[in-house]
DNA sequence: CTGAAATGTTGTCATATGACAACATTTGCT
DNA sequence: AGCAAATGTTGTCATATGACAACATTTCAG
């Protein structure tokens, strides 16, 4: 079966019991990525939330100059989407791409939000898992405005080592905000 | 009166008839502080919310640098605090100071958070908030981790000039991430 | 009002990082 | 398995920005 994971999440994480968590997971569909597809391209609305069961997603964004910017990065037992996007509605600067073959677990917007309205806990679930990507955030801004980029890498070594050893380190360099050559060099150095 | 922009934020803002904004102004304390009057230290576990009826606060930290950053700033008729510290009950590395002389209604966090459960749109004025708190850290993030100085610049002509206008250069240096001296030089050549 | 302290401007200089390129390695497609 | 494409490494060089300092200007307290 395969959303014993998202099961297991709802009952754990938001706290719903049995029943509740088989009437929620009926509205995920299961779906299966390859390596490095895309998920939600640049320009359209997004409409969907994606738990991850296995697996790793990475949002990002292209900038002026053609470089990617990362905005972050999810791994099992976790929900992203190109947040923004969906709140707003408007067409998306996002990226939404695979890291590795992933398993995802997918709810429409409007199923979700009937959703955080019928469970008290799943709306406490989302609240708070804005207030902490809202936290993460700022916690990136001031750790990445203020260091150097050696400082950086100590840094994500501290408080992220998992990106080190499951991400590429082209896309470690776009979360960092650096060029993969300098990341590399960085590196190197220690 | 001194809550009366705040009567009327509830009312047109966070939708709430006239019998429930009164019952909901009665929680806030109203203040005066003076320009450059630290509201919220370092070290200190954040208890209330801000509303700004007049006047200019900002959120910053000191890094191992002695350097500040930036989170944020608020002008009138809208709510600051330093969430973080809030949410987690975790000392705050943040400093909430005054940049004009200013007037605030302060709530405290139980109050706020059990307004939140007894009024709908207070609770969704609430978690609309942060979502667009998140929105604009994330907007941060894309904006000024691939931008040289130059166009860190342009993006606050064209997205809160109010900065320019209200704010010191040296916090606004300290929000663009870079020194007074190198956003003084970028000022010079337009 | 007056002087002291904070802020802003401008200059010089050192340095971290980007741009670009060559090459090595890994990944992915058929 | 084998080739093409993507990624990672390392080098050289140019440049944006930080560090520091001198000075001008503004702010603030007595």
């Amino acid at each position: 079966m395969n959303s014993l994971s998202l099961l297991d999440f709802l009952k754990k994480n938001i706290l719903l019991n049995d029943e509740e968590s088989k009437e929620v997971a009926q509205f995920f569909k299961f779906i299966k990525v390859r390596r490095n597809q895309i998920i939600e391209r640049e320009g359209s609305i997004c409409g969907h939330f994606y738990f991850i069961n296995k697996g790793c997603l990475r949002l990002y964004d292209i900038d002026k100059k053609g470089n990617e910017i990362t905005a972050y990065f999810a791994f099992e037992n976790s929900f992203i989407t190109s947040i923004t996007s969906l709140i707003t509605q408007k067409p998306s600067r996002d990226i939404l791409i695979s890291h590795e073959p992933s398993e995802l677990m997918v709810i429409d917007k409007a199923s979700f939000f009937n959703l955080t309205e019928k469970y008290a806990p799943f709306r406490l679930f989302y609240n708070k898992t804005i207030e902490f990507a809202f936290i993460h955030a700022q916690m990136r801004i001031y750790s990445f405005l203020g260091m150097d980029g050696v400082d950086k890498l100590r840094w994500l070594l501290e408080h992220e080592p998992m990106l080190l050893t499951r991400i590429s380190s082209k896309a470690v360099a776009s979360y960092l905000g650096m060029t993969n050559s300098t990341l590399s060099k960085l590196k190197a150095k220690l």
